[in-house]
RNA sequence: GCGGGGGUUCCGGAGUGGUCAAACGGGCGGGACUUAGGAUCCCGUGGUGAAUGCCUACGCGGGUUCGAAUCCCGCCCCCCGCACCA
């Protein structure tokens, strides 16, 4: 006898997972005599060793496809990898840099897959080259999925740098380019000064856990002397209450002359930001020392003289190093300006007069439902903010920001804007400045940041920039439409889709750096991760044959995929153009034309505002409408005892350990059954460990069971085992039911726990070794029903009992058919009634202060059974609820007149809901019967010597009133 | 702010118009087995009760209904998304 361990568990594993791999046994291909079903996982990003939350996903669709299967489904489940975009890029960058940080990380990732340091070293060392990068991680994820025992269709794998694939692409975006929906335009990046490069979130040093984001300012013109001072400022609302202007006298300004003739007075630092946002010419002129402007006076675009003051919290290094103040709202100005009230030698020493503060009285411009005062000041309160360089401020100024900007309405104070919720005004009145030549848009990061070799990061514009128009209006149209008409599982997401649909505009897609695609039209540009992996589901369908065939890239060219996918053209005049022999141009579209439209792509909720869209959209663009996207399925993430995983907590368990520490079977089973798909699993040891003792003793019965000949049926008209057969056939009917709407975890609670609680029961009721007879009797059907979930123990067990070496694989069985000859619901009926019986005989003895030794059971009167008859009849089909027309029918009947009063008193409580009405019909008959064959269950789960029963009319005066109370489906116990 | 999800028993989490004191799991209490047990199994876990019941809970406040955790209105709180990034 084996013992049953983890470690036997991923034995087994591995010598399946050998075993469908060399018999190829999940490769599919174009068979048009069987039902298709085309499933799609996205393929994983490349970048690293891939954690058990993605294996949730993947696991999630790997059981749908065996279902499909099952269901005799020719299904198609390929995997590619993407390597597309900036991340393997910077990575490699990074190693090569000798970057430690990543270094290390990277020694740590290898190090999951290969225990020989030489050879690790070897393999960091060849990360230099980002495609190694790729290669090596696309290399184990693939390893890790067949470890987790996904069914692949592997032949079909490719990754998206690969030169077949740029070829499929660069057809894409030709025919995007046709259909008008590529634009050029200007857009702004975040841009390393260091490198003269835009820079992605990978590039930026902590750009992962910190975001640098666009912002964008307004540096609002004031007169000053020659010129114009640019004061910033991200609320251009508040202008109408400006108070005075702010200068860091310790920065370096500059005076500079631009391309109209005007002169600007800006920081050393925003001249360099604006030479790369404008395109015109910057003459400097010379360099003035923060305080030389400090006492002189500006006036604003509307007419305002205000005085220039020193403060220390402006920095030279944000937009334009001058900013105005506006002390009623901003709580820096209002901090700058106590703290110059407090310390007024500050003024006297740059030669001003502090005085001039009395004059300097904050303006209130802004009304917010429970501010009454100055916003401000409420918050600086609020904050227990001392002076201007408090970091508290940071806090205080965000939420004035926020409650103004959506709660906000300018007063009378603010001129023009006055009445206008700042939400509005502000945007009206920085067009105004704009169009009247007072202001310019001036980009800013959202943080000071760096890139990872240290280079400054700045904001800047590119011209030219590739767009995709997701504004387009027939695009947008046809999507709706056909979206209503798609699958999506679980259904509470559709809405999250419709608003996704509706937000997208433009979007870039393209960049100048990063691996995969050039546009073919426009070779200095890359096609951007998010738009190339918006239709390669086609690409799988041809993959394999376009390898098989040895084609060259170079004659993969539009004409050919226009073929493929859209039937255009004439395929021996593409072959004799392309060399791509007719015939396999021919394959390529009937393999497409087979296993397109995507039936169903399953993936994690964090995709559904972006990649899921583009998804269907591009499809809808690019493909006729039969060939549009059907269904999507979603699921939520996976924590770790309880916390979200991360790098930083270093509570990321990769995947790769599932096969070397748990199993694979075990982990599916949990990440399937621990949650809905909509709700969070939460990877806990403790759970897992659990899980592990169930699955051990689960597969105990079954290879036990298997050691009873398949022809033994001896235990077969056993009520207990008649009993188990219904309940186990009226599950298995219910779990396919369940499979098919995507309740995978209901699927599981009932073909794997409840059955197994089943099993149990029956164990007391017959013993074990009769249990496992019985078990025996289902064990086909109940394993190749639980072999989408943990396929490896399914196909062990089958490989022990079955007998025909065609059907050599489970993976090659039909879902079990329902026998419905072993349903008996009127049994179970009865099973019920017992398990109630003695769940309140323990508890009713409990009760009881004296030992007891005997139970009477009073089994309800036959009229009783007769009235529940009558109303399942009117109550349950019909619904009526008029007692007096019930009470008249029940005078009808000759057996059931004298008892009318208590008739009366049952009807009732059965309108209240007291008293349920059994849906199978039973006599009392049945029921005394039963409980007769059963007495000894009775009494050893009752712990009473003996058990007696009799029906409710034979009952002896004393227990009479007792006896009353009993029901059909409730005898009465009675204690002595 | 907008959009989405959610607030249920000690905890995690079922339940979306009536069999609900509330699935399932954890924790806790008791018992069995045992040299022992962190292993396994059984029982219990709102209150009350010598009886097969009764009373009470579902964020807060109203309403609809014979009946509401479930439907409607208002309010409070928590989580996620709001982009160009895979």
């Amino acid at each position: 006898m084996e013992k049953l361990t983890l470690e036997y568990l991923r034995t087994i594993e591995r010598k399946w997972q050998q075993i469908w791999k060399e018999r190829n046994i999940y490769e599919a291909d174009a068979d048009p005599k069987k039902p298709k079903f085309f499933l799609t996982v996205p393929y994983p990003y490349t970048s690293g060793p891939l954690h058990i939350g993605h294996g949730r996903t993947y696991v999630l669709g790997d059981i749908i496809a065996r279902f499909k299967r099952l269901l005799g489904f020719n299904v198609l489940f390929p995997m590619a990898f993407h390597v597309t975009g900036m991340p393997i890029l910077s990575i490699s960058d990074r190693i090569s840099r000798g970057d430690r940080k990543t270094i290390d990380l990277y020694r740590t990732y290898v190090r999951l897959y290969i225990d020989n340091e030489e050879e690790v070293e070897r393999v960091l060392e060849s990360f230099k080259d980002p495609i190694n990068v790729a290669t090596f991680f696309a290399d184990n994820i693939q390893k890790d999925f067949e470890s987790i025992g996904l069914s692949i269709d592997w032949r079909r794998k490719f990754h998206t740098a690969e030169p077949i694939y740029n070829k499929f692409i660069e057809w894409q975006y030709y025919r995007l380019k046709d259909l008008d929906l590529l634009k050029k335009g200007t857009h702004y990046v975040r841009y390393c000064l260091l490198h003269k490069q835009p820079e992605g979130e990978d590039d930026i040093e902590d750009g992962d856990v910190n975001p640098v984001h666009i912002q964008e300012f307004v540096a609002i013109k004031f007169k000053y002397e020659d010129g114009y001072i640019l004061a910033s400022t991200l609320r251009p609302e508040t202008l109408y209450g400006a108070t005075n202007m702010w200068v860091n006298p310790n920065a370096t300004y500059v005076k500079v002359r631009v391309h109209n003739g005007e002169i600007w007075y800006i920081s050393r630092e925003s001249l360099i930001k604006l030479k790369h946002q404008y395109p015109f010419e910057f003459e400097a002129i010379e360099d003035t020392i923060g305080s030389a402007f400090v006492g002189k006076y500006v006036e604003s675009p509307l007419g305002d003289k205000l005085v220039i003051l020193p403060a220390s919290f402006v920095d030279p290094d944000r937009v334009t190093g001058f900013v105005y103040s506006e002390p009623a709202d901003a709580p820096y100005d209002y901090a700058a300006l106590m703290d110059l009230k407090r310390n007024p030698d500050t003024l006297r020493k740059y030669g001003v007069d502090p005085s001039i503060l009395d004059s300097i009285k904050p303006k209130k411009i802004i009304e917010v439902k429970g501010i009454s005062g100055l916003h401000a000041e409420y918050v600086i309160n609020k904050y227990n903010i001392k002076n201007q360089l408090d970091p508290s401020l940071q806090d205080a100024t965000e939420e004035v920001y926020r409650e103004q900007f959506y709660n906000g309405t300018m007063n009378e104070n603010a001129g023009e804007l006055a009445g206008l919720p700042v939400i509005i005004a502000r945007d009206r009145i920085r067009e105004k400045l704009i169009r009247e030549n007072k202001a310019i848009i001036f980009y800013e990061t959202s943080r000071k940041a760096v890139c990872r070799g240290k280079g400054k990061i700045i904001i800047a514009r590119v011209d030219n920039q590739w767009f995709l128009d997701y504004s387009s209006e027939w695009w947008k149209k046809k999507t709706k439409e056909h979206f209503k008409r798609m699958l999506i599982v679980p259904e509470k997401y559709r809405k999250v889709f419709e608003d996704a649909i509706d937000w997208l505009k433009f979007r870039p897609c393209a960049r100048l750096r990063g691996l995969g695609t050039r546009l073919p039209f426009d070779k200095e540009w890359l096609i951007e991760s998010l738009s190339d992996s918006t239709i390669y589901m086609a690409f799988y369908t041809i993959v394999h044959i376009i390898r098989s065939s040895n084609i060259d890239p170079e004659q993969l060219t539009p004409e050919v995929f226009d073929f493929i996918f859209l039937g255009h053209g004439d395929p021996a005049a593409i072959s004799t153009k392309t060399g791509i022999p007719i015939d396999t141009l021919e394959k390529m579209r009937r393999s497409f034309e087979y296993w397109y439209p995507n039936d169903l792509r399953h993936t994690a909720t964090p995709h559904i505002s972006n990649h899921l869209t583009f998804f269907i959209m591009h499809h809808i663009a690019l493909f006729p409408e039969k060939y549009w996207p059907r269904g999507i399925s979603l699921n939520e993430l996976v924590i770790c005892e309880g916390q979200k995983m991360a790098k930083s907590r270093g509570n990321v368990i990769p995947l790769v350990d599932i096969a070397k520490k748990y199993s694979a079977d075990l982990f599916r089973l949990y990440v399937a059954s621990s949650a809905d798909l909509d709700g969070v699993v939460d990877w806990r040891e403790v759970e897992v460990a659990r899980l592990e003792r169930s699955l051990l003793s689960f597969m105990r019965i079954c290879l036990d069971a298997t050691k009873i000949e398949e022809a033994d049926t001896s235990v077969i008209e056993k009520p207990a085992v008649r009993w188990f057969l219904s309940v186990f056939y009226r599950h298995l009917e219910n779990a396919k039911t369940l499979l098919e709407n995507f309740k995978i975890r209901d699927y599981i609670t009932s073909m794997y726990y409840e059955i197994i609680n089943y099993i149990d029961k029956i164990k007391k009721r017959i013993g074990e070794h009769d249990a496992l007879k019985a078990v025996r009797l289902i064990l086909k059907d109940w394993i190749i029903a639980l072999s989408p979930v943990i396929p490896h123990i399914a196909e062990e067990i089958w490989s022990r009992i079955n007998r025909d070496p065609l059907k050599w694989s489970i993976n090659l069985e039909r879902w079990p058919e329902t026998r419905k000859e072993f349903i008996n619901e009127r049994l179970e009926a009865l099973e019920d009634i017992l398990g109630n019986l003695i769940s309140l005989g323990r508890e009713l003895k409990r009760l009881l202060k004296s030992p007891v030794s005997s139970a009477l059971i009073v089994v309800a009167a036959e009229w009783k059974f007769e009235v529940l008859d009558l109303l399942r009849e009117k109550f349950l089909k019909g619904g009526t609820r008029d007692l007096k027309q019930m009470l008249g029918q029940v005078r009808e009947k000759e057996s059931l007149r004298k008892h009318i009063e208590q008739v009366a008193e049952i009807l009732k409580k059965v309108f209240e809901g007291k008293i349920k009405v059994p849906e199978v019909e039973l006599t009392q008959r049945d029921v005394y019967e039963y409980l007769q064959q059963n007495r000894e269950h009775i009494a050893r789960e009752l712990d009473v010597a003996s058990v007696e029963i009799i029906i409710e009319e034979t009952a002896t005066p004393d227990i009479r009133d007792r006896a009353q109370r009993s029901l059909p489906d409730r005898p009465i116990i009675v204690f002595a």
